[in-house]
DNA sequence: CCGATAACCGACTCCTCAGGTAGGATTTGT
DNA sequence: ACAAATCCTACCTGAGGAGTCGGTTATCGG
């Protein structure tokens, strides 16, 4: 399995959030109750709330406490690229334990220490690297906001006025 | 982390074999001691059994045993993507728990039972399981070997005759 | 000011699985 | 017969995923 249900649940919620932000400025747009979205994609609430937390430390997500309180986007749907989303959820996405990124965005291979020969297996962790980044990065949370109507144009958000 | 050391040791299990067959076809080349591996990769010899015969079932490499026994390539190295390794070792490479392939190579995600709307993030998933599958698919064990290679030219196999 | 609503926070549980060990049984060359 | 190897099953351990719970703080409406 590449991702856990962490990625999972935290893209869920954003493209929730994206859907209900509609087209009104994320900073307009009324904040979403946590509640409402576990009931909408029938998730558990206090586990959302440890993922929604690390949205907001990833400034993806703005808060607004108290009553009539919830989440918003903190910027628009379609500035935001879905690795960003997923790297806050799931920590940096390397294909193995051994590799890291440098500054300048290299990916390294810890085993390659003093100059030694380079991990026999650098090369294709290189590629797959290349080929999940790639799709993350190209992906906005608009496109899913927008895939999602159009597979469930009948569909009523729950919570909606009626 | 997208993939254990289960996939990063198995391949790197697989160089070695390729490495060593050299030039020489598979069938003709001399079977390789798992200890041998195990010394020049230093990994634990036990836990190598595990993951090579993970390799067997799957009829990448085949075994000879008895003394002066162990492995060797079931067939060329050009002829073996680097796919069938990671999914023999790993099991099948879905994004997500939901997630599952039918009969023709589709994406289907098990939540959209019914007909119902497609998961929402269906698109995200597959587009990063096309990534990665392209990224394998596309590479040969052949290549990794000749990389290793490139990139140890003057290292002296352990285990060769002097 | 009071109470309801919600975000916020930390601690704790449960369980699976990666990662590795251990020990034996079987096969085969010398 | 013996040694070298594959083969096989069982077991152990720690980390982390998945989720729960209880309590604190902030904010609105009345």
């Amino acid at each position: 399995m590449l991702f856990s249900t962490k990625a999972e649940y935290g893209v869920r919620l954003m493209v929730e959030l994206g859907r209900r932000a509609g087209d009104a400025a994320p900073s307009e747009a009324e904040p979403v109750a946590l509640g409402t979205v576990a009931e909408a994609e029938t998730l558990p609430l206090s586990y959302l709330e440890h993922l929604v937390a690390k949205l907001r430390d990833a400034e993806l997500v703005t808060s607004v406490r108290g009553a009539h309180g919830g989440y918003r986007l903190a910027r628009p749907a379609t500035e935001i690229a879905m690795i960003d989303v997923v790297e806050a959820l799931e920590g940096a996405i390397a294909p193995m334990e051994c590799f890291y990124i440098d500054r300048e965005g290299r990916v390294l291979c810890s085993h390659e220490v003093d100059g030694d020969r380079a991990c026999a297996t650098k090369l294709l962790w290189t590629r797959v690297q290349g080929g999940v980044t790639r799709a993350l990065a190209g992906t906005t949370l608009a496109e899913l906001v927008e895939f999602s109507e159009q597979h469930a144009p009948a569909k009523a958000l729950a919570g909606e006025p009626a």
